[in-house]
DNA sequence: GTCTATAAATAGATAGAC
DNA sequence: GTCTATCTATTTATAGAC
């Protein structure tokens, strides 16, 4: 095999069992045996297991990680002040992207908890760019009157919490879906809409009131009467 | 030392080291270095290491750990209706309890990683519960018209993931609150409010509609004009 | 109870032949 | 490029003296 495609083929080996036992419980050997080739090669492309573990870092970073622009996301949801679709939007390309790659989520768990440079690497590059990003747009609509005042910072806080929780859970603790069997789709509405409205039912007298149901670009209109 | 107090004593150092760095990520030298004591002494406690990780598990499920009975928690607010106490008494004790004991949930999400049987004990012992639990009272409100039909357990996915995400920022990602500067009794509020309403504003022209703030009991009253 | 010394296995990493 | 053989350090675990 050549030089390049061995190399890759090594590190997706990596990849994988990096996620799965962490840098520390994953050993060259392993490494060596699932990619069908002697130890002495991975020590041929990659000079030390460190040096492998870095280079998943990047190739992760690069490729499937969070080099999608924060600021581009639902930019044409939030030109046009549609905040069901703009959360929907965020919600749903997070939950696709932990599905389609569930050993991110595993990896970069692994690195905060190893206090590794990954983890604060995603943090600085990434979250913070988000909760800027996000948080701009909820201070901009509370200042049109569209959403109630509090800090920014925790409506982020408590919509990533769903959204980030609900895949933890279908990737970490329940795999099986013992407790939650839903869409991606569904689960971005249904988090959107509770954001937006909440649980609370309106009062029996006034039905025609809040009867949104996490259908489309209703947004927020739903409250004239 | 006498013999059980130098058992606790290992198996604290044990606790925080697991937490830190994961079940391999840790050896059992560094254990006896920190507990002061030779490696001889760590065998003679603890047969092998699996056992010691064992010993940590159990003691950890009964001390600190779920043994409070969710049927226990906020029966009063429930049986008052409360809603805003009860969610707010829950999430409350959850975030006191992660800050109080964070190795908890670092050494959870490591038996997590690792596919331990602690995370799958957790699991069954707990998350399952808690899911019953809220859930029932979710569905009995639904049932009373006080809140919007949706399933249960979407709606206790939601909320657990504000509160567990905001405990994992606290503990893992964000130590030194770059991102969300909050007391537990005020995230807990926001958190209950934003379950409950929602961020959407009420339209300008009826400004007395949905005017509380997260203060006190005020619970679902808030759509009465 | 506690230690030092050490065994046995496994880890990461290298040498050198093909 | 790929392998086998090997080196060295570390890790779990034990023996036996005090």
């Amino acid at each position: 095999m050549a030089g390049e495609d061995r190399k890759h083929q090594i590190l997706a080996v990596a990849v994988r069992l990096f996620s799965e036992r962490g840098f520390r419980g994953t050993t060259t050997k392993e490494i060596a045996q699932t990619a069908g080739v002697s130890e002495a090669m991975v020590f041929r492309h990659f000079a030390t297991k460190q040096e492998l573990y870095a280079a998943i870092l990047d190739h992760k970073a690069c490729t499937t990680g969070w080099k999608f622009e924060p600021a581009e996301m639902a930019a044409d949801a939030i030109s046009r002040r549609d905040d069901r679709a703009v959360f929907e939007e965020l919600a749903l390309a997070a939950l696709q992207h932990h599905q389609d790659d569930p050993d991110f989520q595993r990896l970069l768990l692994h690195s905060a908890l190893e206090k590794h440079e990954l983890a604060q690497m995603f943090f600085d590059q990434f979250v913070l760019r988000v909760y800027d990003f996000l948080g701009s747009y909820i201070r901009e609509r509370q200042r049109e009157g569209a959403f109630v005042e509090m800090d920014p910072a925790i409506v982020v806080r408590a919509f990533i919490g769903m959204v980030m929780h609900h895949s933890l859970n279908n990737n970490l603790w329940d795999p099986t879906r013992r407790l939650l069997k839903i869409s991606n789709e569904e689960a971005a509405q249904h988090f959107t809409n509770i954001l937006l409205n909440g649980i609370t039912a309106p009062m029996s007298n006034s039905e025609d009131r809040r009867v949104v149901e996490a259908n489309g670009n209703a947004s927020n209109q739903e409250f004239k009467e």
